[in-house]
DNA sequence: CCTGATTGTGCACACGTGTGCATTCAACGA
DNA sequence: TCGTTGAATGCACACGTGTGCACAATCAGG
């Protein structure tokens, strides 16, 4: 008989739907639960034949591995935690799907924790800890750069992505924010544009300071010549209302306004545009050239053909995927800043 | 001394970040660690004195419950598995923001399954079991109802969101895509148009045929006057790109294209309009009447201004996670369709 | 002081899995 | 035939928690 401790007396008075355990598949193969368990890892010191026979039993029995035991034992879940703030901003939202599809092919589970409420942040992030995730992506600028520690000190891999700093032991993937900034202030000095601005939200977010900053040394000679002016424009939040509402700001007084402009994202230049065109009867172009950062889906729409700077979705989930993978597996990278190639994609907005 | 086993040969020499658990408190507070399971779970029976020195002395300590260890005993995790498919349909990704963020107010975490690739589908659905999960919300039209047996099997409660059909114990939530489709039926009668479409992706979705059918047989008497047309327009994606194409192919016989359409959806309309709008030189409402099915983030937008039947995310999560805490808390409600009432928004498109 | 009720805690077990170590068995060389 | 080796499998334990039941303590009423 096994070791195992066995159950009081439901000798064949089991529950309707009982859930199958190893030991079902065990006892029908007539193997121990020790080899199941093993068959089901692939385990290599299994004989081809009890392999196969017992992958068989566990199919016809509709047996699957209880993940919750499993980690359990392991001391490890296989559960990737997201650390996102909502899901509005659309280049974040597409960053996400590729990060789900691609952590979900890696044989993991996405836990998205959502820390929009600033209340909620601490514990929801410490929670996380609580369910054992084997790697956690940090999407969001909110949580302040400590909060990876704790994980950290227990032994879980953290990327930070499109955020601020360094951490000990952890990979921030960025963006080439600074060479995005230069394309971008390229093509407005190149278009003749006299009056350049750059439209980020108040008191940036690290990326959008970063273009900015790049965008204004680029400029700075022809700066310096008086060719051109410069202004930092500022709006109340980081989306298409935030671009719509500065747009109506900047833009009214039309020989003084500026005639080109870069925003720190897509989604606030999409705003920015619309203000112009449809509020202030703007022509772009023409009256006012804007260069977006992203390209989201909306910048290539009909509506908008946004001139922006690309920065590859799919690439950043896969750079992320693969450090996670790697730390996870055991590999001791040092903590290093990655960065992510970015295009310059040339439409109708310049 | 403790009933539990102990442990072989750690006295003192744990490991440096070793996690706290229920036991170290209890050792620390000086009760077993039952007290310190009920304490946690603020059990009636523990008295007020004891429950303060040992919720004290956890939080001294930094013990958090171990959801999983948790789980593996109750045979029932905190995760409530959310099916989608990808995060690219605009009204379904401000539908699971509203989830996501409500379900995480209720104690649980969302568990993201993508079943956009159709060979992981299966899969990926029975991997959710293994997570021992609460509850399934599905949100996806994709997945053929009967995997909802699975789950109810299992006994783990379903909801189904905007889809088709009827399952045996479980919730169906849906808009009320009949009377949406009336409304527009009424606005486009209203406006004086006459040659009117709806237009649906090809094969169409549940939700889309139903809002089609409710606006056929709305204008089915003024049909049969002859007063006006009908034709029925199908594009190939049911998205911004399906509708763009959509315009194009339908739109460029100025003297007999439809001047009044009804789209299955806000996304197929934006497509539409600007194809409408920016390849073929129409006016809208002027030369083309638009009217879509959501009232998603991009319809308010200063670009479209899209008039719109409006279904709204936040109430619909509401109901979902409502139905599921009942359900997971154990009542026996019946299998029920329930109907979130829609709401005519009035904009510029028409 | 005894009885019964009430309240607060502890003991022991169960949940389903992974894995170090021991064990079995067949093959093989001497 | 015996000892050795290597491959294949089983045993026993551990992971950290929740909970039924038993038990101790306190108290009220006679």
């Amino acid at each position: 008989m096994s070791g195992d401790r066995q159950k009081p007396g439901n000798g064949a008075e089991k529950k309707a739907h009982q859930v199958v355990t190893s030991a079902d598949v065990a006892r029908e193969a007539g193997v121990s639960r020790s080899t199941v368990s093993r068959c089901m890892a692939d385990d290599e010191r299994i004989s081809e034949a009890t392999r196969k026979r017992v992958q068989e039993t566990a199919a016809q029995l509709g047996y699957h591995v209880n993940k919750i035991a499993s980690s359990m034992n392991r001391r490890k879940s296989y559960l990737i935690g997201l650390v996102t703030s909502g899901l509005t901003d659309p280049f974040r939202i597409e960053f996400l799907d590729c990060l789900i599809s691609q952590i979900q092919q890696s044989g993991y589970r996405p836990l998205v924790i959502d820390v929009s409420d600033p209340d909620q942040m601490g514990i929801s992030m410490l929670n996380l800890l609580q369910y054992q995730v084997a790697g956690v992506v940090v999407t969001s600028g909110s949580p302040s750069p400590e909060v990876g520690t704790h994980y950290l000190k227990r032994n879980v891999p953290v990327v930070l992505v499109n955020r601020a700093g360094r951490l000990e032991g952890a990979d921030v993937i960025n963006c080439d924010n600074v060479h995005g900034g230069e394309l971008a202030a390229d093509m407005l000095l190149k278009s003749g544009k006299k009056r350049l601005g750059f439209l980020n939200v108040r008191g940036g977010t690290y990326s959008g300071n970063v273009r900015g900053e790049a965008f204004v040394s680029r400029i700075a000679p022809r700066l310096a010549d008086g060719e051109i002016s410069f202004t930092s424009l500022v709006c109340d939040s980081a989306d298409y209302d935030g671009g719509f509402h500065a747009g109506l700001k900047y833009l009214t007084d039309r020989e003084n306004a500026p005639d080109g402009i870069f925003c720190a994202k897509d989604h606030i230049a999409l705003g920015l545009m619309d203000a112009a065109r449809f509020e202030l009867g703007l022509k772009v172009p023409g009256d006012l050239a804007v260069i977006g950062f992203d390209d989201i889906a909306a910048a290539r729409q009909g509506a908008y053909q946004l001139t922006t700077v690309r920065q590859r979705a799919d690439q950043l989930a896969e750079m992320t995927v693969e450090r996670l993978r790697r730390r996870i597996g055991g590999d001791d990278l040092g903590d290093e800043r990655l960065v992510l190639p970015v295009e310059f994609i040339r439409r109708q907005t310049v």
